[in-house]
DNA sequence: CCAAAGATGCGCT
DNA sequence: GCGCATCTTTGGG
């Protein structure tokens, strides 16, 4: 299980270290998986974060210690974060991919579908998660039962399962009003399952490299000389 | 009251 | 495959 100290890091990082990690949900006796395609992240220093627009109840657990669930409500469904270093910052889970291994069979599988059944029709497996509410959904995870919680290893917690991207989209974030930072490139979609992704922005009509998205090559040259260049932008 | 880190269907290029 | 209207439910002004 990942616990605080990996999520005690700048959120940009955590977030790039979360894709390809995997969900791991108990319900009931039977383990539910959901491998990380896509996330975002938010700093309360920009205006796109929930933080930055003020510390209220609900949004509490973005100030609480990193590795503390937050969630939100918003447009009939329920969303999934997690607070990293530095109070009001976060990571918000936008898209996975169901998967199975000797903990979570292939039966587990026709659970999420019930759990997260299509309006018509039962959903492609490759699209049952690629949404942020279609996660919580899937693994039936709400705000009352989970916010301003961390994770727990008897039913829900992250786990490495030792897969690592070989590439990474980097692009701006989706949803972010005009003025609100939305130029940040601060979500992360593994190159390879970008079909699993909420949406592809290499071929969005408008999005151009080096502006709206790039990519980031993981192959092992120093680690310090590649997070220097790709974070030089940043202001 | 209404905007909100959204999702879906339907119509189009 | 994309854009846009429409549906959704709650917290906060």
């Amino acid at each position: 299980m990942l616990g605080a100290v990996f999520f005690d890091r700048d959120p940009r990082t955590v977030a790039k270290d979360l894709v390809g990690k995997v969900l791991r949900r108990r319900i009931r006796s039977s383990w539910l998986s959901v491998q990380i395609v896509e996330v975002e992240a938010y700093s309360i220093r920009e205006k796109g974060s929930h933080a930055s627009l003020g510390r209220t109840p609900s949004r509490e657990a973005l100030f609480m210690p990193a590795g503390t669930i937050y969630m939100y409500y918003s447009r009939g469904a329920d969303s999934l974060n997690v607070s990293c270093r530095g109070a009001g910052n976060a990571v918000l889970f936008k898209a996975g991919r169901p998967f199975t291994d000797a903990l979570s069979p292939p039966e587990s599988l026709d659970r999420m579908h019930e759990l997260n059944p299509g309006s018509r029709g039962e959903r492609p497996l490759e699209r049952l998660c690629s949404g942020q509410t279609l996660i919580c959904r899937a693994l039936e995870l709400r705000v009352v039962d989970w916010n301003r919680r961390t994770f727990d290893p008897q039913t829900f917690f992250v786990e490495d399962v030792g897969y690592r991207p070989s590439r990474l989209i980097q692009a701006r974030r989706l949803g972010i009003p005009k003025g609100r930072d939305e130029h940040l490139l601060y979500r992360f979609i593994d190159f390879d399952r970008v079909r699993s992704a909420t949406s592809n922005p290499m071929t969005k009509r408008g999005f151009k490299e080096g502006v709206d998205f790039r990519i980031l090559s993981l192959r092992r040259p120093s680690a310090n000389a590649r997070r220097d260049h790709f974070w030089a932008k940043d202001s």
